[in-house]
DNA sequence: CCAACTGTTTGCTTTTGACTATAACACTGC
DNA sequence: GCAGTGTTATAGTCAAAAGCAAACAGTTGG
């Protein structure tokens, strides 16, 4: 379960932790019943404060994927496993759109690159 | 051609007005060759600055969407037809959904083409 | 021509939010 | 007990967004 973050990108650093975390989720790293590290140790090994660690976890837990409580490190909740399905879901609602658009295969996907870029960027 | 903001939303001043004529443009209300409101009108109007409308036009420009000159008002250009807008409104909101859940680009890409084969298949 | 508009540019201040820093608190597990 | 955990509170730092003010350089229409 590791955790990254990138201090030159424009997104808040919290945004960051949390994001970390659905990617693992995201892509099987972790599974529901797993620890997240400690708060202060993700602190120290990242170079930036317990604050915003929590914030980042904080925002786990309001979306209901981890569990919070303290004297205890945070675990990956059941609702967690959902992940790829809400995925799936989004793009086919966006392919829906690029269909009724009328819009190539290869022009959707060009469309979902250029957003993405944009917005990571 | 209205344009709209909401000083309680987190998304900067500027964006939104810039969104604001996006959302005109995809929804017909306008058209190329139509002119946007005066950068002072609108800011008069909304009670905020000169430069914020500004930077939302200057968006709208670096988009190729209006031509700015001084002394004319911006006009929409020929660019700015609803498909591109409407596939790239789509993306936007795909590719943001995809952020979130922590997918990489390659993911959220092989989300689409699942989708869209599932769809046309 | 000319007056009244337009976007452009410059420089500065104010405000807001993210992040940091420090510290105390309350709970868990060994 | 004790070391570790999340929680809460307070205050400081910093950068981006937005605001303010003034001058500049074009366009438009009478």
């Amino acid at each position: 379960m590791l955790i990254t973050v990138d201090p030159a990108s424009p997104q808040p650093l919290a945004d960051q932790v949390a994001a970390s975390v659905r990617a693992a989720l995201a892509s099987g790293t972790a599974a529901p019943g797993d620890r997240l590290p400690s708060a202060r140790n993700v602190a120290a090994t990242l170079g930036i404060n317990l604050h915003t660690v929590l914030r980042g976890y904080q925002q786990l837990r309001d979306e209901g994927l981890v569990e919070l409580r303290r004297g205890r490190t945070a675990v990956i909740t059941d609702a967690a496993d959902q992940f790829r399905l809400r995925l799936a879901a989004a793009a086919e609602e966006f392919a829906r759109a690029a269909l009724h658009a009328g819009a190539s295969e290869e022009e959707a996907l060009a469309a979902v690159r250029e957003a993405l870029l944009a917005m990571r960027g």
